[in-house]
Formats: C-alpha cells, sequence, structure tokens
DNA sequence: GTTAACCGTGCAAGAACGTGCAACTTCGTG
DNA sequence: CACGAAGTTGCACGTTCTTGCACGGTTAAC
C-alpha cells in the first residue's frame, strides 16, 4: 500500500463519513495505527482536516478560507449529499439534477469508483470534473434562464437516448399533499422524462424543501424509489412524507 | 521489452488498478525496478502520472489542464475577441467554440441584437448566460478532459442537429503550412463537424498561436472564410497566411 | 482518582530512491 | 562490413524515506 494511496483513501473515508477513526482504518488497511496516525498529522498541517483524539475530523466550515466559504452549501445540504452519495454503487451511471444539494454531492463523489455521471446542468458538469474522475456526460439543449439547465425540445430529445442506474432528482417543493414541484414548467417536463429513463430516482430533501411547495407539480411521492433528507432534521412533516414514500436519512 | 511498449503497460495498469507499484511490474515483466523507475519518472516528467514513493498514481483532477479557469485573457486575446464580436448580426445564429478568446467574446456580446449562440462547453455557455441576453443551446455529449468540451459520438450526433450562421473556431496553432490544429484527436473532430454545419467559419487567431503547430490537423487555412488576428500583430507569418485565407484586423 | 485508550517521539530495520558506471544494443556513417 | 556515436539496461553504491515498535506523557471515561 503506496502511502499517498493511504492518503487519498483517508480523504475519501472523511468524505463520505465525515470523520476518520485511526484505529478502524488501521485494520481496514492492515496497516499499523502509527502510520495512519503520521498521514492524519500531515494532512493535518497541509490544512485538508483537523486532528481530534482517536482519528480525525473535516475542517469547520467557519475556519476555512473565505473564497471556498462563499460557495459552500449549508450544512443540511451536506449531510444530505453526504446520505445521497452513499447510494451511489460501483460501476454505475447516474444522472445529477441542477441544484445546490446535487453540487454538494460531486464534492463527495468517490474516486475510482469507475463512475459515469449525466447531467443537464453546465455548472455540475464542470464541478463532477473538477472534483472527480468520473466520465462525465453533458445533456445538449436550451439553458433555461430560470435554472441554467438545458431543457426543452432538444434537450427532450437527447434524454429518450440515455439510461442510467439512480436519478438524483432536485426539486424546490416536497410537500406530502401536493408532491414534488419546481418554479418552472420546462424544467419538470425534463426531469420527468429523465426519471423515465432511469432505473431508480432519488429525491433530495435538504431542511427547506421539506414541507414547501412550488408551482409546477414534476412527479407524485409514489412515482420515486426514495427520499433523502437530513439526519438532523426534526421536521414533523416527514413523518407525514414517510407514509407515501420511502424516506432515507 | 521495448522501453515504449513499458510505458503502454505502465498507463494500461494504471487506468486498469489506478495505481503502479514499481517493484511488482519489475517482477511482471522480468525487468530491473531500475528501468521501471526510469520509464515512470519519464512519464511523470511528461504529466502523465504523478510519481509518488513506491510507484505512481494518476493525476488528480485538481490538477489537470484547466487552461479555461486559471488564465486570464490578455490584451491581445481581447482585442482579437471584439474584432470577431463586431462580424456577428443581428438576429442570427452562432457558435462559439471553447476557449479563452471565445471566453472574451462572451463578455462584449451585444444586448438586444436576437442572437442565438450554440456552445459545446459548458464554461462558455455559462459565460453567455451571465453576460448577454442571447439564447444559448449547449451542446451535448462526454466532456473531454483535455478541453472540457462535449465531443465523443454523443457531440457528433448532436452537431448533426444543428445549423447556425458563423462558427468562431478555436485552435492551439495556425501554421501557413500546417494548417489549423489542435492538441486532442476527438475534439478536432467536433470542430470539423461543427464547421460543416455553418455557413461562415472564422478562426480567432490570438498573438500565440499564429505560427505555432499542434498535433492535430483540425481544418485546412482555405477551409475557413477568414481568420481574426490582433490589429496589433506584426508577426511576419500573417503575411504568409494572407496568402491562403482572408485577414480580419 | 483510577484506568485504559490514545498520542508524540526516538529509534532501528528495511524498502525505495537517485546516481554513476560498465556492458550491451541500435543506428547511422564511412 | 567496420566503426563510432547514442541510447538502453542492469548493477553497485550511498542516501533518503517509510514503517513498526518501544517508551513515557496525555487525554477521556468511568
Amino acid at each position: 500500500m503506496l502511502s499517498a494511496q493511504r492518503k487519498d483513501h483517508l480523504r475519501q473515508i472523511l468524505r463520505r463519513d465525515g470523520r476518520v477513526v485511526a484505529k478502524d482504518v488501521a485494520a481496514d488497511l492492515g496497516v499499523s495505527e502509527d502510520s495512519i496516525r503520521r498521514d492524519l498529522r500531515e494532512l493535518a498541517d497541509a490544512g485538508e482536516l483537523v486532528r481530534v483524539y482517536g482519528g480525525a475530523l473535516p475542517i469547520p466550515p467557519a475556519d476555512r478560507p473565505v473564497d471556498q466559504r462563499a460557495s459552500l452549501a449549508t450544512e443540511s445540504k451536506e449531510r444530505v449529499a453526504r446520505r445521497a452519495v452513499g447510494l451511489i454503487p460501483l460501476n454505475s451511471t447516474i444522472v445529477l439534477d441542477a441544484g445546490t444539494t446535487t453540487l454538494a454531492m460531486t464534492r463527495v463523489l468517490p474516486h475510482g469508483a469507475d463512475l459515469t455521471v449525466i447531467t443537464p446542468s453546465p455548472t455540475i458538469a464542470l464541478a463532477v470534473a473538477e472534483h472527480s474522475d468520473a466520465r462525465v456526460v453533458i445533456i445538449g439543449g436550451e439553458l433555461s434562464r430560470f435554472s441554467m439547465v438545458a431543457s426543452g425540445p432538444l434537450a427532450m430529445e437527447a434524454v429518450q437516448h440515455l439510461a442510467a442506474d439512480l436519478f438524483f432528482l432536485g426539486v424546490t417543493g416536497i410537500d406530502p399533499v401536493h408532491g414534488l414541484t419546481t418554479g418552472n414548467l420546462d424544467d419538470a417536463a425534463t426531469k420527468r422524462a429523465i426519471a423515465a429513463r432511469c432505473t431508480q430516482t432519488y429525491v433530495l430533501g435538504s431542511e427547506e424543501k421539506i414541507g414547501a411547495t412550488s408551482r409546477c407539480p414534476v412527479l407524485d411521492l409514489d412515482a420515486v424509489s426514495g427520499l433523502v433528507v437530513d439526519p438532523h432534521d426534526t421536521s414533523p412533516v416527514i413523518g407525514a412524507l414517510a407514509e407515501r414514500v420511502s424516506v432515507l436519512r
């Protein structure tokens, strides 16, 4: 096991789980805890994580350089993103919708997982290319000014030619009564078309979406495979949602 | 075992396993570790991988040639961009290639000109949407890691369905003998396909491209409608180019 | 306050490294 | 064909880096 590779592994665990336990990793990789501790110390010196008793944690947002903090999602979105990334199997093809939560997902995508990421959003496409080694396929079409996503007839046609395992759907409203809603009619149609071409569809439900309703219906709650929510979210609406859809937290 | 053959083998292992362990490969191929180390060092010098203690790893995504974002447009590029934008008629449909010069064009696009801008580059798409009121159409396909442009079979197919008045082509080499060249084979094919679907093609020739030659031929000089160069550029090569193509400055 | 887990440091063994060198091959030239 | 130049390869050498262990101090938990 190469030292550099070990560090990559540590970074990945940190991104996936939000923490690193030195002892566990040492046992996992079959090396001494000393080596892990040394790696963690070096990564901490490089400013990539903070060392704590027993392992390491990500750098708290407040301590990060400002340029990083500006483009950061809220903590709720980051937790949802982490949970969602955990659903991605190796060697799979996934579709990432536009949105801040999916953008947060791009930062915690696993390396070396042989992923293909399809997206209608130029922003997401660039972010995936920058942060991971996944193949990136962009769906063409006219950019909707509303959401900066390819939509319209060109996009609808492009969608007909794709197929994927998972679709991570972003909406602006998730409500037990009104279902999944978003603000733009074209976008809603594109989202539906993508969902129809994917084996499973998961909705990303960060805090502020739960219980909200927008103008354009996208899908019914029972039309999706699951709803990924913030584990820390205690909203009672989630209980009501759970009666109609499988809730993952 | 030839050195070049060995290097191919190393590249292959790196792609397959995501790492190379010098000792293992040496044993596998029946050559000394020294030779493997030499090969790895050369591949690292060529920027194909990063050398680490014990072997080598792929280049981390963050360090790849993302010249688009990093480098600001030089003054030469800005003058070329301004001259090129002057060629755009009202109510037209144009294709903007990827590149820093086209990126500079997005900042000086006219407002209220009822433009449609088609592009295979997510970066350009976002820039156009931000700086102008043009309709933006993005060409889908697999993102080439080299240039962050949609290319490959999907892009080729998407290109067949478009039509435009003007194509502003970006290349990395413009030479009287070798013609128009770029660094990536797939990209070159995409550029050719786009040019075939546009009434006119103009090449953007900022200073550093004039007289330069890259590996992959894109088009002959006489296959394009014109070459837009920096009015301040006094390179004698431009004279030689003018014999084969109409030069606009 | 006691205990067990965790930490940092120093150290020695081993692995990997770069360099210089000699033997060998390849290639171009006379 | 002969010859020399240039390149490649493996080996030897000293150097650097990594690793696991031992030891004593520190921290968290009970």
